[in-house]
DNA sequence: CAACCCTTGTTGACACTGTCAAGATAGGCT
DNA sequence: AGCCTATCTTGACAGTGTCAACAAGGGTTG
């Protein structure tokens, strides 16, 4: 019941991402003017900041409007609520994850096995290195409103930024099924299974995981390693 | 970091004599009693049941007190702050869990590769069940003071009640060393695959899994089962 | 039995939060 | 010029977690 407030006081305008095609001069930022000009991505690079640094359940409005150096209500013209600017922020970060997951692809030499483990062992790391902004993208509160389902229908900014990693990872099975590396099935399932085994370690490694740090695996990252190749020769094509 | 108080209220007496000559109003609610008698126990239950149906988020003390009939400071009596209800209402939920981890176990006849697989089946169900609890216990806020690590040392309680999945998971993938059905190596890793895939499984069903519901696979147990095969293939000796 | 004290409950208060309402300002439009 | 609208401001309010002080009652001790 406390987020239940359809009265947007938004102006459309803002509602486009990113304002394309603007005329406005939002040369530099321009300390000491009372409009700010690029206000609404200050907000969400201050709003990742505060994340990193007091955890997700530490990042309050205000926190936000005062980094960016705004009154406490200014943030209310870009964002609906507490949870557009967590949106807002999760965006961001999930995107900032798949590019770093891209780009490790690319710098891979191997086959599609080799990288859907530097992929997940990347996955990990990105983890391990932003612990805050990880716990913060996958936030279930985030809006995905169940709406478009079946037909590419659309769905929440949150769920495309998600598609992007999705795709990434069905690109690589699709290839390794197509050089014959990676044996038939539906593609979508090898992924599912990677997906669910990187995440659940990466969420471990951050939550609950001391005994493998201390007993034999120093080094989370190998022990994921150990992990994808378990998985991986799991569907390898024999 | 963000929560510590290491000031505690709870068994200090607020031995303050001051003016005896005032006359409260006699107890407004309480069920008639001034003493609850068993109050602890029913904050805790009354926390479940407000995170079933408002979500984690949703939980706040005064609701948890008025839900218990008392004054929204009686639960500072019994705990320190808000994330110790959080904590206890944790435990409680994780242990429900694993008891029904352990029942599906004893009611399962086959091999320890089918005990695995049933209990995962039987740990996404619960997640499915009981979404909010499940999300629950996966608060990463819930206190695991990283302390007693390596020998066994006093671990925070919720780590404790964790310990006793981990420990049933063991047993089986022991078991079925014994019995030759699963292959030799370090059972941690195997239990710890086991996990990743079951715990990023549920998680995916519970917060961005629409596709998998809509294209092929109705109802995500048997994907689930389709998973833990996979994974039971991978650990099976051959 | 009375005196006492400790645990458990109560009310009151405070700072902080998200959010609404209404006023102020600036840049672009007619 | 004068106005329009998006943007930013101050002010207010109900909820929240938590601290402080006070009251009731059961148990312990004389």
């Amino acid at each position: 019941m406390s987020r239940s407030t359809p009265k947007s006081r938004i102006p459309v305008s803002s509602r486009n991402a990113a304002g394309a095609g603007r005329t406005a001069k939002l040369g530099p930022a321009a300390a000491g003017r009372y409009h700010h000009g690029n206000l609404r991505a200050e907000l969400v690079s201050a709003a990742i900041k505060i994340v990193d640094r007091r955890g997700p359940d530490g990042l309050t409005i205000r926190l936000v409007a005062e980094q960016a150096g705004v009154s406490h209500n200014a943030p209310y013209h870009h964002f609906r609520d507490k949870g557009a600017i967590l949106e807002a922020a999760s965006i961001s970060c999930i995107n900032a994850m798949v590019d770093s997951l891209r780009r490790r692809l690319h710098r891979t030499r191997g086959n599609a096995l080799d990288q859907l483990i530097c992929m997940g062992v990347e996955f990990v790391r990105f983890a391990m290195e932003h612990p805050a902004e990880f716990r913060l993208i996958h936030r279930p509160e985030l809006r995905n409103p169940r709406g478009g389902c079946c037909g590419d229908a659309p769905t929440s900014p949150v769920e495309a930024a998600w598609s992007n990693a999705r795709q990434l990872l069905m690109e690589a099975v699709r290839r390794g099924q197509q050089d014959g590396i990676i044996r038939c099935g539906d593609p979508d399932m090898i992924v599912l299974a990677w997906w669910c085994l990187v995440n659940g370690f990466a969420n471990k490694v951050l939550n609950f995981f001391d005994d493998k740090r201390c007993t034999n695996a120093p080094d989370p990252l190998v022990s994921a390693h150990a992990l994808l190749e378990h998985l991986v020769n799991g569907i390898r094509n024999k």
